[in-house]
DNA sequence: TTTGATGCAAATAGTTTGCATTTCT
DNA sequence: AGAAATGCAAACTATTTGCATCAAA
């Protein structure tokens, strides 16, 4: 499990306070195997679950997956839903999209072959690249 | 431009009932070429711009849009937005998303090559397949 | 001590729903 | 007439914002 301090120096070396509030929303993302996929409403329930001392405050959260977010610490997923997914995993790697149970999985990275991309508009440039296979029951 | 008898029939021959409002909305959208995105409140405001005499609600443009995209005439497109967009082009393509300006741009279907795919996971089955590439100005 | 983060509640955006009314068949 | 669609407003869900308070530098 990973040290507070560990914590600590990632946030700092990011630019990001470590306050209490992202100490252990980090560590809770972070101490874990690479990959957890969640919305902020599931991420809440489980920071703020009973027995947990103080609770953390919804807007918090909110704001730490978006600090996390633009510090590269976690991705946003693409669906066709209202809610957002983000996933601890944010090195190149595409997902599963269960249309029936709104459940993500991931795709193991030598699964998918593209071997070409198209180059990006006049002025713009490319900054992610996602794969997204939709499911249903069969 | 399409005959309003052929939008009649299209809608008809999917169990649509040929209302005054889906025939206009799908006049709209069907009449032009393959390529058309939209949210619903672009849509709505398009639909009912001023000038137009009798106005659309938006519960109806919602569910017209559901009910063309049950139909297979519309498309959902991924996005790292919350809002929903649609395709009036249902064949298999990608997109570019403007994360800057959250505008939507097709990638021709010959510069990108999916060179392979996983297969569905057990009991599942593989129902769409999308790129999305994000941009931002450079 | 000042700058940035938190927490709460209120505001907003997008979407869905309930139900009376209207339109299609 | 009977079934289905519309329109409106209210409800709802996800997210953002304003602002007073609080914690980190």
């Amino acid at each position: 499990m990973k040290q507070n301090s560990e914590i600590v120096n990632k946030l700092r070396s990011s630019g990001l306070r470590p306050t209490k509030q992202r100490i252990k929303i980090a560590q809770f993302l972070f101490k874990r195997g690479k990959t957890f996929h969640f919305t902020v409403e599931k991420l809440n329930k489980i920071i703020n679950k009973k027995g947990n001392s103080k609770k953390i405050s919804l807007a918090t959260i909110y704001n730490t997956a978006e600090a996390f977010e633009k510090t590269g610490y976690l991705k946003k997923i693409l669906t066709n839903n209202t809610t957002s997914y983000y996933d601890t995993n944010t090195s190149s790697h595409h997902h599963f999209y269960d249309d029936e149970t709104n459940e993500l999985t991931d795709i193991n990275f030598k699964d998918i072959e593209l071997t070409k991309l198209p180059h990006a508009p006049k002025g713009k440039k490319i900054t992610g690249c996602e794969v997204i296979i939709n499911l249903k029951s069969s």
